[in-house]
DNA sequence: GCCGTTTTCGGCCCGACTGTTTTCAGTCG
């Protein structure tokens, strides 16, 4: 089986956490997590790197020793270092970690004292009464412990985007109501746009005696007070969902900001930088020794360390610090940007508003033209367009084209890539339309080698304009099929097509860090809403999120365009040499 | 174990809260 990057993440991984329970050095536990942290973000694959004779060293913390591990690895497909350590340690004590409020100390002697090795042995000693006997432990951490594993096993989850924003904005309100409170901002992931959320950071400025703390933790949808202390609370929703709120003074709120938006990686860089010019920075400010001389806005805290403002999405420490040291930080797509959307649905299949109905909303987005993308025969569920119905439909596009002003209806489909890599509809019948978007709906499971000829196939029809949600996972229920994202963002190329991310919350695919390939690769990105009913428009902001941490630029996506220049784009894409089109 | 605007050796982000202890270690973000 070959060796994916993810597998020697893991490796690192486990190899960081045994090493923790030994109380080994922990910068040298942190290089294995940072490495591992690099392998698991990487977009190639490591093993084609090192078969290439690529140098590792190249990546961000792999040094002498890291890049001859992986190479070990790759080659033999097991780490000797790991199994060394395995045997000094049982591996299951690695899963103990993951209990909140368990680190590598406690591990350690509760395996040392009471040869608790798997979180089942946990819960029987904590049952039992047992680690409260223990030195450093009481009966309260033995409850806590309990607790802890009972959640452990009905499993935290990840929130999509789209749902922790509905409770953060209804907490913000609230909050935001307190007597003394100033501002109220979410940061943490939810601000860098992440997919999904595991907690809220939620930040506050306010007056000192302001009971802020008070009404947070009193909050009607609270079902538990983790911790709460003057400038800080956690707190467990019912909904399961966890949230921290950090209060400080208003001149604090640039570096508290910046501070619990994070992500940790991008802080701690940060920061190392401050050290190289002699300053300290934390959630209060920027310090010269006691000297206070940033802090009261991000801005400030940037330009302290010598840098430009980087926004929120690029935070997460893959090169957007260097970006912005040599000026070169992004100027970032903003959802005013769009000029339409070309990928929606009517009533025709599965959608809920009509033709003109999705025209009007789209209208009132401000958009210029909006492309009509029904599905076809083969996705019976969604009662896909045969060429019959898909001819009145472009009639009808035709007849409310001539009845509108200020908005174009593009015809369009979003046509079935079959198992083959053909398309589910006749080429005549392609030919007709402004822009055929091809989408996997069915054989998901297919190899990687066949899951990308199939779609590499399709790319080759003369008529394919773009690829709908490029690797088809759902958030949190399915996969992504397994497909060679370079090659086929180098078809693209080749072709002159587009890669569509797809803006609903579920699907948000293409993921950031293949906008990020695509972008370095000159392939033009569309950013669609896939709207099954006219309030969908309103998934467009997330879209945008996932490609402006994605690198994304204006220039880089396709709907910012003008009709007519997107016109000209598409039509660029068309084959007519391949005689379908005459 | 990595890395270099002070460094090829000696550093490596920083503070809040909890619980156990009685001045602080452990954990977390």
């Amino acid at each position: 089986m070959p060796i994916h990057n993810a597998d020697i993440a893991a490796i690192f991984e486990e190899i960081a956490d045994l090493l923790e329970i030994q109380e080994a050095n922990p910068f040298r536990i942190r290089a294995y997590r940072n490495a591992a942290r690099t392998l698991g973000e990487l977009s190639q694959d490591v093993r084609v790197l090192v078969e290439k004779g690529d140098d590792l060293k190249r990546l961000p913390g792999i040094g002498d020793d890291l890049s001859a591990r992986i190479r070990e690895i790759v080659a033999t497909g097991h780490c000797s270092f790991l199994e060394r350590l395995r045997t000094e340690l049982p591996p299951a004590v690695t899963e103990l970690l993951k209990i909140p409020g368990l680190g590598p100390k406690r591990v350690k002697t509760l395996y040392h004292d009471l040869e608790v090795q798997t979180v089942e042995q946990l819960y029987r000693a904590a049952r039992d009464g047992r680690i409260r006997a223990l030195s450093g432990f009481g009966e309260k951490t033995e409850l806590n412990i309990l607790r802890a594993v009972e959640a452990h096993v009905s499993r935290a989850r990840r929130f999509k985007l789209v749902v922790a924003a509905q409770y953060a904005e209804a907490l913000r309100t609230c909050l935001a109501a307190v007597p003394g409170v100033k501002q109220v901002t979410i940061a943490g992931s939810f601000r860098r746009m992440r997919e999904t959320v595991g907690d809220l950071d939620i930040l506050a400025t306010a007056m000192p005696d302001s009971p802020v703390m008070r009404r947070f933790t009193a909050y009607d949808e609270v079902a538990e007070v983790l911790s709460a202390g003057a400038k800080r609370a956690s707190v467990m929703l019912k909904c399961g969902l966890q949230v921290d709120l950090r209060v400080v003074a208003e001149e604090s709120y640039g570096a508290a900001l910046q501070y619990f938006t994070g992500s940790k990686a991008h802080n701690i860089a940060i920061r190392r930088i401050a050290q190289t010019h002699g300053l300290k920075v934390n959630e209060y400010g920027v310090y010269r020794g006691e000297a206070r001389i940033a802090g009261e806005s991000e801005e400030s805290v940037y330009r302290a360390v010598g840098l430009p403002y980087i926004p929120p999405e690029l935070r997460e420490d893959r090169g957007e610090i260097e970006a912005a040291r040599a000026g070169r930080l992004p100027q970032l797509v903003e959802l005013a940007d769009l000029h339409g959307d070309l990928h929606v649905h009517t009533r025709a299949t599965d959608g809920r508003n009509t033709l003109r109905e999705m025209a009007l909303a789209a209208q009132a987005q401000g958009f210029e033209y909006l492309a009509i993308t029904e599905h076809s025969r083969r996705l019976t569920v969604a009662h896909g367009l045969d060429p019959l119905r898909l001819a009145r439909q472009c009639d009808e596009i035709d007849a409310l084209n001539e009845q509108l002003t200020g908005i174009t209806l593009l015809k369009g489909i979003e046509v079935d890539i079959l198992e083959d890599g053909s398309l589910d509809l006749p080429d005549k019948v392609l030919a007709r339309l402004d822009l055929v978007v091809g989408a996997v709906h069915s054989k998901f499971d297919l190899s990687r080698a066949r899951q990308t000829e199939r779609i590499l196939r399709a790319m080759e029809h003369p008529c394919f304009t773009m690829l709908a949600h490029p690797t088809g996972r759902l958030i949190e229920k399915r996969e992504p099929y397994d497909v060679d994202m370079l090659r086929i963002i180098r078809q693209a190329k080749k072709r002159g097509c587009f890669l569509e991310l797809n803006a609903h919350p579920e699907r948000l695919d293409l993921l950031d860090t293949y906008c990020q390939m695509a972008k370095e690769e000159g392939v033009l990105v569309s950013i669609n809403s896939d709207a099954h009913s006219s309030f969908d428009f309103a998934n467009l902001r997330f879209g945008v999120g996932q490609a402006r941490r994605g690198w994304l630029e204006a220039r880089d996506v396709l709907n910012t365009r003008p009709l007519a220049e997107l016109r000209t784009l598409i039509k660029r894409t068309m084959q007519p040499s391949k005689g379908v089109l005459s």
